[in-house]
DNA sequence: TCTTGTCTTGTTACCGATAACATGCATGAT
DNA sequence: ATCATGCATGTTATCGGTAACAAGACAAGA
């Protein structure tokens, strides 16, 4: 707070220096146009000034910000504030400056925070999801900086995108949870008539549905229950509901591993045995999932991974030289992580409904 | 993508409207001081041209970023991701954008941070913790903004601070620990020799310790292993190595409750009961110690709270207004929550050592 | 010697807004 | 009718850098 008459400017440091202001600037942006000689002069200059630049007039000067807008559901939620961290860490290299945004799982929340990012002209924008409002994506189309949407692979992304398929990996816990020999098999999810939606997660009951369908076993065993995003109480609550409708379920999906280890420490606390009396399968591989006991089967996703490659495409795009690039669509991909809270069906598990 | 000409500025605006650019300013400024009907003649040329105000040329004319420049250890953690999220929501309100960056409890980079954040000229500065290196605390004081540090109360902040006393944290759990009865009584935490410390953490454990030696206890039983920050993992290893040094522990108390979930996992693993055999007290009432049986007793923080009082402090101080105001030191405090993993001492746990 | 190219530095003209001050006009009090 | 007052709007001068082009000095090659 100790106020200077006022602060230096690069005209102080390049009168001192005896030099012009595009010296001082060629100084700290290309150090190597500046003769060895004037250059140690100006850095002195500088030094003795405690001078710092100043990015507002540079940014307006050339265009260019070095902002990267990112806009996420939550940053509550592991999953996210690792991509968040991949993101900058990627992105800090080549001095990009993340203004990071939340929309609690609300379009309209999205399409707000848009509408206020872009005044500060980023020099691209990062959104999670596929799924904004019509006015967001007219915004995001004519943004003229690159957008890549992430956490999904979209047919037709806006732009560019970095993600994986969130309907697949639905399928995936299905097949699996069919291939382990269950066939009472159900799904837990947050609604979907809130104002706050899980896309993601909806697609990836959808897949999950879908596969059941295909084999015969009607889909519709899917409670969707609670406010989005779906917690650890989330899970408790929904095993209740779950349990009221269908006290023969042999296997669960949760959309989450936040759900999952709530369904779990539900199981603990009714006496269900998990995985003797039932199955479990989450969606995330959260830390949390590795150390409940027993620890929780799920489809790994790498979210650090899908904000790494996202910081790593944008340095890309925006090095002058990729002027006229490619849509990208980058696929991370998922692996389903088999660990204690699954087994295959045993007819002893019969037992339970025969009782 | 869809790239027009150029981008319209107030200049354009000003043309179609027929009036001056200062009038546009005003209109998106302070719009009563406009007339009616000049007023929507702007708003209809604003619409039609599609345009989207220049910040970055506002904020140089005007010398107001409306950037709050925030550096937390990590993002991963929920009650910093709590304490940013508050603080994001109240300075949303009088339109500031957060400009996160996370130090990974470093406090080189720390510093780092802090001179790639002051060119982009915030407004205000918020920085986790009390401990900075030499150079970052000069730059702060220079820095001729408001500067808030949280997660603590110091004695002698640099200028403002928002937080709660750590030490007086570890001592209530000592204190805790010590009415139940306990006598072998130790506390968890991560490494203090690597280059990433937890100085919050430290503070915790040097009151808990404290007051075991006033106790007349001994407060040397402090497991300090693994590296910072402190995870699950860290809890389950940290109980291994306690066991070594002190199989006759009785009580716990872990510097955050992810350490303490780790504990009682490993607890479950080797058959330790909790709390029969064993009292654990967690710090920070993460959600995870709600859902874990039995549940965490632990030491809670209101996280979000901090971040918005932060932004509560910072918006009036921000407000013109309030030129010369007082440096503020907010104690938002910290309270015990006794829940399942702590009992009283009990003579048959005697058995465990006698066995 | 002249040309050409490289290296280094400077000059000029913005980038797109806003602060501060100025102006014109209607209103109502005197 | 006169003038202070307030409202609506305009004018001027920056804010602090950087892009693009220009220019001078010197070395190497023809």
């Amino acid at each position: 707070m100790t106020s200077m008459l006022r602060k230096p400017t690069m005209r102080d440091v390049s009168r001192l220096a005896g030099v012009s202001t595009m010296t001082v600037s060629r100084v700290l942006a290309d150090p190597e146009l500046v003769s060895e000689e004037t250059r140690s002069r100006v850095l002195a200059a500088i030094e003795q000034l405690g001078y710092l630049p100043n990015r507002i007039a540079g940014s307006l000067s050339s265009q260019r910000t070095n902002f990267v807008t990112a806009i996420l559901p939550t940053l509550t939620n592991v999953n996210f504030a690792d991509t968040a961290q991949g993101l900058t860490e990627a992105l800090r290299a080549a001095d990009y400056q993340l203004l990071i945004g939340y929309t609690t799982y609300r379009i309209e929340e999205e399409e707000r925070l848009i509408r206020a990012m872009l005044p500060r002209r980023p020099d691209a924008i990062v959104v999670a999801g596929t799924v904004h409002t019509k006015a967001a994506s007219q915004l995001l189309l004519r943004a003229d900086v690159p957008v890549v949407e992430i956490w999904e692979t979209p047919a037709h992304p806006i732009n560019h995108a970095v993600g994986f398929s969130n309907y697949e990996a639905g399928r995936a816990a299905a097949r699996y949870l069919l291939s382990l020999g269950h066939r009472h098999i159900a799904a837990v999810g947050p609604s979907t008539t809130g104002e706050a939606r899980d896309f993601r997660g909806e697609d990836r009951l959808a897949g999950f549905a879908a596969v059941l369908r295909e084999a015969g076993i009607g889909g519709g065993l899917v409670v969707q229950h609670g406010d989005v995003p779906a917690s650890f109480d989330h899970g408790a609550r929904a095993l209740g509901v779950l349990l009221d409708r269908a006290p023969d379920v042999e296997a669960v999906f949760a959309v989450s591993d936040l759900s999952a280890v709530g369904v779990l420490m539900e199981c603990h606390r009714r006496g269900i045995r998990v995985p003797q009396d039932l199955s479990l399968v989450g969606f995330g591989d959260f830390d949390i999932g590795r150390q409940v006991v027993p620890a929780l089967t799920t489809i790994r996703v790498d979210a650090h991974l899908i904000g790494q490659r996202t910081g790593e495409l944008l340095v890309t795009l925006l090095d002058e030289a990729a002027a006229g690039a490619e849509p990208a669509v980058v696929d991370v991909g998922f692996s389903l992580v088999e660990r204690g809270t699954t087994a295959p069906a045993a007819p002893r598990r019969r037992s339970r409904r025969d009782h």
